[in-house]
DNA sequence: ACGCACTGGGAGAGCGCTCTCCCAGCGTGC
DNA sequence: GCACGCTGGGAGAGCGCTCTCCCAGTGCGT
């Protein structure tokens, strides 16, 4: 209204003389707490519009002890900070993420709430990530923690800070969680490939260091065990395109006769597909590919890959729903929400 | 230490009393500010382990006026959003989202700051994105805003939000940007194009409400004609994979004998290949393919695309660094830096 | 010996909000 | 007619920090 609106920012207080009440009748009427005089309120939302008055949220979380910020960790193995590469190139480039991140804004969009993003892919990184959630910059954390051995999740717990973690830790925290059965999945893909009568089968294994990656890759061998096939030609990747290419080419090597391949992500799927057509092999009539996640890449070449699907953004989604109702009711007993895998029959096997 | 320690976190006023100092001089030793005697110095730091001490930041923001964390706003077109589909998934599932991230953080990673990721893909979304950083949540925004009549930068300009734009706006407003020299980009394109002799070349571009798809656009029909091709059968995509397909189908269809194709990103110049080898066609033999971004998705399939750099993370670094420039001296002239595009030349073309 | 700049620490006033008290006014029951 | 609940508004005490003053002590020049 007046020349001063230039210079400062409007407060309660303004609002509340324009209005002429007090400071928390203009509170009651903003946070809706306890009843006021329609005729009061009227006049003070008036006096907002007026004064064009914001809330400060940082006087607000000062009080309130909240912030109404959600954390999203993304802590990752600790990555070689290579100078031609950009920080977190290949965890950021990796589907998954931005499904993560899809899933995330679904479970947050009926609030006002937003995600901090924070990579902890350093002992460094990890500090300040921690540093910065005891400061109180969020109200929580939802930890994407890949490796076995991340110290974080225990650190988050030791601080108190409300935390839920997308895939289980090593060894069990009573923190909540939110996993895939990735034994299953597993489980499946030897199924599948086997009713396709492949017999001489080889694996594309994640990073061992990653749960996710062991279990899938035990499920996939038991299968394949009570298949009656004992013998299991395997190459340990690390979830990139590039690693499937290269796992692909080896396996290749020492195994010209492979009709079958598992590989443990869709991405390493489909490096492993880019090295079959250079090779000039078939899929699937030749050797079958399965892959894992049915992320986008998934049907982004030719053939589109048969794949084992984790729904990711259902499980980020509810991930955040679980973080939100620990908030809500603090010193609620720690959950496990455990998804179930699933086959998606494409072209590749 | 105490047992009180498990029900209050300490304050400044805690580790004064323990180091026998005053609060001032506590927030001295921790903020670096002024001379200390190198004694009491120590003396307030023990204090501070002793304690488990950790700054309330909404007590220092509320204080300084500063948060410490940025927005980053995803200002997308108006997405529909249909039930099967998640919050942003398209957006997200871009490998152009990541590469922001990753270069934000690039920027981000020399001090202590996180970005908040907000999406605005809808009228209400961006009020509420408004409202967020009007409250003082963070202390500027970058903003990746795709659709050209996004009122979303004006707005937060007159909300006297620090701002960077990644890609300028369509009438020019007084906002730092980064941006690509997309017609040059489109140049690039059409030169290498005809260098290899193609002259029955097709476009396929992006969404014409984006500036940066008219740009390539004009840029490649500009070079074209200079070669002396005026004829330019034209498909309008939305950037995705799946509309590159279709747009490649019905390109094929009402051109036949067509030997080139601009497609103005990867995603949909790997939906171009991917409708090229199930119609048997060559690539680059019969017709050649030309991509633009080099993201990952341009050796994702084979052959590997020939495709028109757009170094997304340096751009987003960079647009990083000039809002950190801005919040540092504030009053500062609005800056517009230009990338160039290169060419990468692989197999497509 | 005195004044004076300079160094380093303390006191205390806010920053803008919430929330607990407290209290005036009013209707109700006996 | 009076005590009593009940409704709705105001006063004011913080939340935890920063930062401006202010002031004591020291070393220096004259």
């Amino acid at each position: 209204m007046s020349s001063e609106a230039l210079k400062r920012a409007s407060t309660l207080e303004d609002v509340a003389r324009v209005a002429g009440v007090s400071r928390a009748t203009v509170s009651r009427v903003i946070n809706g707490v306890r009843n006021v005089d329609p005729a009061i309120q009227e006049a003070v939302r008036q006096a907002i519009a007026r004064t064009g008055y914001v809330p400060n949220s940082a006087a607000r979380s000062l009080v309130t002890r909240r912030t109404g910020a959600l954390a999203l960790v993304i802590s990752g193995s600790d990555a070689p900070e290579t100078p031609d590469h950009h920080v977190g190139g290949e965890i950021f480039a990796d589907p998954f993420f931005g499904r993560v991140v899809s899933g995330v804004f679904t479970g947050l969009r009926p609030l006002d709430l937003h995600p901090v993003l924070m990579l902890a892919d350093s002992a460094e990184a990890r500090d300040k990530a921690l540093t910065y959630l005891r400061q109180g910059n969020a109200d929580g954390a939802m930890v994407v923690s890949t490796h076995s051995r991340d110290p974080l999740p225990a650190q988050l717990l030791a601080a108190g800070i409300p935390t839920v973690l997308f895939g289980r830790p090593p060894t069990p925290l009573s923190l909540s969680c939110v996993d895939l059965d990735n034994r299953e999945g597993g489980r499946i893909a030897a199924d599948h490939l086997t009713a396709r009568g492949r017999h001489r089968v080889a694996a594309i294994s994640g990073p061992l260091g990653v749960r996710a990656a062991r279990d899938r890759l035990s499920g996939f061998r038991e299968a394949m065990a009570d298949h009656g096939i004992h013998q299991l030609p395997h190459v340990e990747g690390d979830f990139t395109r590039e690693d499937g290419e290269r796992a692909m080419t080896s396996l290749l090597r020492r195994y010209p006769d492979l009709d079958g391949v598992f590989a443990a992500n869709d991405l390493m799927a489909q490096g492993a597909l880019a090295v079959l057509a250079d090779h000039r092999r078939r899929v699937p009539e030749d050797i079958a590919v399965i892959g894992f996640d049915d992320s986008s890449a998934a049907t982004a070449g030719r053939p589109h890959l048969t794949t084992v699907r984790q729904p990711v953004e259902e499980m980020a989604a509810e991930m955040t729903r679980v973080l939100l109702d620990h908030l809500a009711r603090p010193g609620r007993a720690a959950t496990t929400v455990l998804f179930e895998p699933t086959l998606i029959e494409r072209q590749s096997a």
